[in-house]
DNA sequence: GACCTGCTGCGGTATG
């Protein structure tokens, strides 16, 4: 390319045929997606900005003016934009002489604002988010007129979920004002590259996937506990291993110490500075309800590397590369080969150096996890990320957004919309409802105004007619949900994060809690703020939040069955198998050994009553509604009530009274048990589950992104039980006089779909059907249900209805009482 | 052989 090889060529930098590929498809106007499994966000905005001086040399057909935006960056993250305007207007700006590079996220200074409004930079770094803001003016059009080329950075990020429907949908606008856009999208290695590029693209464009050539070298491996035959059976703090863990950190420069929850990583953090006090302010703690200050003075540490250790959450998965960062820790299970890929790229992040993360077990079976993520990491066997299917939330927002920004004819945004690969099979009906929706607010709430969000002129045209809905609206784009949060505050003012208002409720006045590295003592609350102080001595609660609670994924379950397999048939490879092998060996002893082929049933009988084990290997939320399942089909079968307890690898169900399980597991192979059947399973879900709730909590969410609540002004939140008590009003309003209305539908399909995941329940039971069944009646719990034993007493989950249980006790009473 | 599980990401009004 002119120009372009000569400048590489100075630098002494290598142009690797995989870059090549790029220019050339993209100078050819194709798009496409570029499978990143190396290198930095710098490199690519640097040859990327290569590029772009190759694309400004052609000449431009039918574009008088000069000036204007013409490409476009989107990142998801706004530290991601940060990072990526720096590497554009530092690295590259010799390669796009008289070009503007400019960012654009919410926290843009009012300056770049102004000037931004003024005129366009030639490059804008942006989210989905502000893009969506920037559709909602109403010279939208005209802004992106001279747009070429769009660049989405780790699409994979976004692909799955509704932040990256709205990009899909934002990308349909602008192909359509811009026929010959060329858009490229960055993914990171994953299960399904060419469904990705077709959510990128939209369904009728064919794209080019271009292999990023250099293969990262990645290391797996674990902390072996020092005696592990009597590491603990259950449990996920992981605290024995403190010891190793400091040793590692010890001979090592800098390294990252990934937990799973928040909580966790608190904990971490206080044991570590209490075993080694002479590391104060050499290790530090980073998550996402520290404040952004605290955050960014701990990036800045991992950056210049001043910093020995930081204990984290997946606050750290993405974005900013810490070329420093020399050894990756993660403690408890990973739960996924995406997620450990992922974090093992956190470390070695340059050309040519190794990545490697090493596995800190917190509990005997997470010895198994090890060795099945180490295979599977062998075998690049990883998760796929679906991709959202038409939600209407979105697509209702989406068209108030457009309404603003220069308004729309029905039929014409109809087919826009299509493009868009969510939404490829939209049909008319649904279409006319969510219009309808906008327009009128659907059937119950025509008559209040504020819900008529748009209205069509004599033309057709479709506005919104009342500037206080649009600036409403503005202030309410996006996909992200959160729950309302308390500020934490020193008295004397500094910030430190944020904690969920009902921890904060707990709390008396002079309590102690550990957050954020430190012993603070509760105050007072005030306006969704609480005033603490710092306390000396007692440590006091750990704040929890309420996050998402992430399922195994099947790629991992599967290996770990497999490494079962292997164990049966006496091969032992590897440290972990061999450190687990211990506790293997009680449980086939005892009971057996769940593998592909074979599905273990255990019964046990105690004061308790009568347990049922069973290990599936699915994942806590199929094991969810597998056990609801069994014992819904078990209590039509004779009345039964049952508690559950779940973990990644099984469940408990509990009787007071006794079962014949024998019975029923009886057949000797899965297709023999009535329990396993498919027929009827949608149904025997929604009535097993308590299906209306888990809908109306989804609801929440769908009824934020469809505009009907306001969020409140920021600086001025609202706190939770006004949103609840508005968005629970919608989910009855709708259900008594709309019952037609598609975002019911919608909150109990994503039921349905993410917390249950139907499919793969159906594929679990079907995997029973064909295994045999290995049923065992046991005098004590095994290790594999000692571990859900211990659950249970955490998280009580019970399917008996009050009713039932004062018929129980009265039956108790007639028992005891005797003839 | 009884536990301190539950992530991340963005965006914004109107001024006295």
């Amino acid at each position: 390319m002119t120009g372009v090889d000569d400048w590489f060529a100075a630098r002494g930098w290598t142009v690797f045929p995989f870059q090549r590929a790029v220019w050339e498809a993209a100078l050819a106007g194709e798009s496409g997606m570029l499978h990143a499994t190396t290198g930095s966000g710098k490199t690519y905005a640097v040859w990327f900005a290569a590029l772009l001086r190759a694309m400004a040399a052609q000449p431009r057909k039918d574009k008088r003016k000069a000036a204007g935006l013409r490409v476009l960056w989107l990142t998801p993250m706004r530290a991601l934009a940060a990072d990526t305007l720096r590497a554009l207007s530092d690295s590259a700006a010799d390669l796009l002489p008289g070009w503007t590079i400019d960012a654009r996220t919410g926290d843009t200074s009012s300056a770049a604002r102004a000037r931004q409004a003024r005129r366009l930079p030639e490059a804008l770094v942006t989210t989905p988010e502000s893009l969506s803001l920037m559709l909602s003016k109403a010279d939208a059009q005209e802004q992106f007129s001279l747009l070429d080329m769009v660049i989405v950075d780790e699409w994979h990020e976004l692909m799955g979920n509704k932040r990256g429907v709205q990009a899909q949908l934002a990308l349909a606008r602008l192909r359509n004002w811009n026929p010959g856009l060329v858009v490229w999208g960055l993914s990171a290695t994953l299960g399904n590259l060419q469904r990705a590029q077709e959510a990128l693209l939209g369904p009728a464009a064919h794209g080019t996937i271009v292999e990023g050539s250099l293969r990262k070298e990645i290391v797996v491996d674990t902390l072996i506990p020092a005696n592990p035959s009597r590491f603990p059976w259950a449990g996920h703090l992981g605290i024995q291993m403190l010891g190793p863990v400091i040793a590692e950190i010890e001979r090592h420069a800098t390294t990252l110490v990934f937990c799973n929850t928040r909580s966790q990583a608190e904990l971490w953090y206080q044991n570590m500075l209490e075993a080694r006090p002479d590391w104060a302010g050499l290790i530090a703690l980073h998550h996402g309800s520290l404040d952004k200050e605290v955050r960014d003075w701990v990036e800045l540490g991992l950056k210049r590397g001043t910093l020995k250790a930081v204990v984290c959450t997946s606050s750290l998965d993405l974005g900013v590369d810490f070329l420093p960062v020399e050894r990756v820790l993660q403690i408890g299970s990973a739960k996924g080969i995406a997620r450990l890929l992922q974090r093992a790229g956190r470390s070695g992040h340059a050309p040519g150096r190794v990545s490697r993360v090493t596995l800190v077990p917190t509990q005997s079976l997470e010895l198994l996890e090890a060795a099945a993520a180490i295979q599977a990491v062998q075998d690049r066997d990883i998760e796929s990320r679906p991709v959202p299917d038409k939600p209407l939330d979105v697509l209702v927002q989406h068209l108030v957004t457009v309404a603003l920004g220069g308004g729309f004819t029905s039929a014409a945004l109809y087919g826009e919309v299509r493009t868009a690969w969510s939404y490829r099979e939209l049909t008319p009906e649904e279409w006319q409802w969510a219009l309808d929706f906008v327009a009128r607010g659907g059937q119950s709430l025509t008559v209040y105004p504020e819900y008529r969000r748009v209205l069509p002129d004599e033309a057709g045209v479709y506005r919104v007619p009342d500037a206080a809905i649009g600036r409403r609206h503005r202030m309410g784009i996006g996909t992200i949900v959160s729950e309302a949060m308390i500020q934490v505050k020193f008295q004397s003012g500094g910030r430190i994060g944020t904690v969920e208002e009902g921890f904060i409720a707990r709390l008396n006045k002079g309590d102690h809690f550990l957050f954020g590295g430190r012993v603070l003592e509760f105050l007072r609350v005030h306006e969704m703020t609480a005033y603490v102080k710092r306390a000396t001595g007692a440590r006091g609660a750990v704040p929890r939040w309420q996050g998402g609670k992430m399922p195994m994924s099947s790629e991992l379950a599967h290996a770990a069955l497999e490494q079962m397999r292997l164990a049966t048939e006496g091969i032992v490879r590897g440290p972990e198998m061999a450190a687990v092998r211990p506790l293997l060996d009680i449980q086939a002893r005892w009971s057996a050994l769940p593998t592909p082929q074979r599905t273990v049933i255990e019964s046990l009988h105690s004061r308790e009553g009568h347990h049922l084990f069973m290990y599936p290997f699915a994942g806590r939320s199929v094991h969810i509604g597998l056990a609801s399942l069994l014992s819904w089909r078990m209590g039509r079968m004779r009345p039964a009530t049952f508690s559950i307890a779940v973990n990644d690898y099984g469940f408990e169900l509990l009787a007071p009274e006794e079962v014949p399980w024998p019975d029923v597991f009886a057949a000797g192979t899965g297709s023999g048990v009535a329990l396993f059947t498919t027929e009827g399973l949608l149904e025997d879900v929604l009535a097993s589950l308590n299906a209306t709730e888990l809908s109306q909590r989804r609801f929440r969410e769908i009824a934020r992104i469809a505009g009907l609540i306001f969020q409140g002004y920021p600086g001025q939140p609202k706190s939770n039980r006004q949103l609840q008590a508005s968005s629970s009003l919608f989910f009855e309003v709708f259900r008594k006089h709309d019952a037609g209305n598609l975002l019911l539908t919608q909150a109990q399909r994503e039921v349905l779909e993410q917390e249950l995941e139907l499919k793969r329940l159906r594929a679990t039971l079907e995997a029973l059907q064909a295994r045999a069944v290995s049923y065992h009646e046991t005098k004590r719990a095994t290790p594999f249900g000692f571990a859900l034993m211990v659950e249970r007493f955490r998280e009580k989950l019970s399917t008996e209805k009050l009713s039932d249980r004062v018929a129980r006790v009265l039956r108790e009473l007639e028992k005891a009482a005797g003839p």
